[in-house]
DNA sequence: ACATGTATGATCGTCGACAATAAGACAATA
DNA sequence: TATTGTCTTATTGTCGACGATCATACATGT
């Protein structure tokens, strides 16, 4: 995770290349697993399992596990080793309240900056988000969606914002897992996305948090099967979504 | 997994008191040893020499090393091992506004819950504030300035946001550390605190907000040598803070 | 003298193995 | 029959050791 984000630094050939560590790897792999739902929320972590499917030893992924500790996607129990973290409803709204916190202020420094590439750029998130919810696909849907907050606060231009995002997405995935039942998507677009493209065109900040704050409020009653609003129109993935108990490619290693 | 196993527990009269585990207290030695100015910025971490004085062996170290990188207070280089994480000016308004949005938002979720016992603890936060700041002793000054901000977030009780403080801290002093000449904190207490409480104590989040803004930016200014406003008083500590070259107490262990 | 190639030394990254702990099964007793 | 104590077993937590990699110092050639 360390270079994520328009990867090939341009002209800098003299700068430091940094190439990525091999926990830097597992731990990709693991959010990526917990993100795909590969692995189950509150399943227990057999570490020589998932190591062996990772094709390296415990040491490197115990070392990558205590990353995802430290962001809260595992909980690591003295005697009875990691498990992937749950939600309950307290966390819920803990949780959004924290992506309100990061993506409001992500708003606030676009907005002063006021570059109109920015907002290009986010209105053409908001297009594929458009796009994809155009189709029947739940998943392409729910990744639009996160790719368009993704891509506000990666605009904002602050590293460790885009770090906190970065696990509040798995999360965000990992509540869709764990609460209601399946894994249920907004079929139409909200216009709170809308409000926020224009809100940031007019440089107007507030009204762009306002219709963010509601946004995160639907989604939490989404979440608690409180379905508040009515007439609109929810699409459901009742599969798993990974039949595989467990796929997790080997780690590429450094190819020389 | 759906309704498995006996019945719930009635009441649970004992709930899981989760003894820390050996990776959490090696990584707060070692937030603690940065924060102290043990392990100075941009030293490479000896993995050898470090896991001796703690009396343990280098593995628990690695995987509390982990977290820390995660947090972003190490960088782990792949041939070259771990170094405490320094600061650039760049880094220095990163920092900042992410203390900024995390800040901003738990003054937000104090003034909505509205609880007058929230305004209270932190009126009497800066009453030590104010306290510490007649003595002479720059890091106590310090300590109860981060005190302040740290009693703020914690009484938005959200521990998203809490965690994504304690490392935000600890930044806060590296940048101490690393920026400008020695250890300087403001002699007198700036009057934006006044203003948040007030502001708190009238649930004006936004004036709440707007003090803290100007705090931080006068922050930044003083960190870069900047002294922008004139007439107030610096203090500053020369001495490295600890002449010790590295005080680690040995893990205290479970005790049985 | 400067640059380049080589040798050396130390440190890191990874692995397998041992000891400690916790969960589950089974039998014994009230 | 329910409870309790013990045993077995699997998994974790920790350690030492080996191979790989990088930094430094030195010698050599232009």
């Amino acid at each position: 995770m360390t270079t994520s984000g328009p990867a090939a630094p341009a002209f800098i050939s003299v700068l430091r290349v940094p190439r990525p560590s091999t926990v830097d790897l597992i731990a990709a792999e693991l959010r990526a697993a917990i993100q795909t739902g590969a692995l189950a929320v509150g399943s227990p972590i057999g570490e020589v399992e998932i190591a062996s499917q990772l094709g390296v030893s415990r040491s490197p992924l115990r070392e990558a596990a205590q990353r995802l500790v430290q962001e809260g996607l595992l909980t690591s129990t003295p005697g009875r080793g990691l498990r992937v973290a749950e939600f309950g409803i307290h966390e819920l709204q803990d949780h959004y309240d924290a992506r309100v916190a990061v993506e409001c202020h992500a708003i606030r420094l676009i907005v002063r900056r006021g570059d109109p590439a920015d907002v290009a750029a986010i209105e053409n998130s908001l297009a594929e988000l458009v796009q994809a919810s155009e189709g029947t696909d739940a998943r392409a849907i729910g990744d639009a969606d996160l790719g368009f907050h993704r891509n506000l606060v990666a605009r904002a231009g602050n590293t460790r914002l885009e770090r906190y995002f970065a696990t509040l997405a798995v999360e965000t995935r990992i509540a869709n897992f764990s609460m209601s039942d399946g894994y249920v998507v907004r079929r139409d677009v909200s216009p709170s996305y809308r409000q926020i493209v224009d809100a940031l065109t007019a440089r107007d900040a507030d009204a762009a948090i306002v219709a963010l704050e509601s946004q995160m409020t639907h989604a939490i009653a989404r979440l608690r099967g409180e379905s508040s609003e009515h007439g609109v129109d929810f699409d459901t993935v009742e599969e798993p979504l990974t039949n595989d108990p467990l796929s997790l490619e080997p780690i590429s290693g450094r190819d020389n």
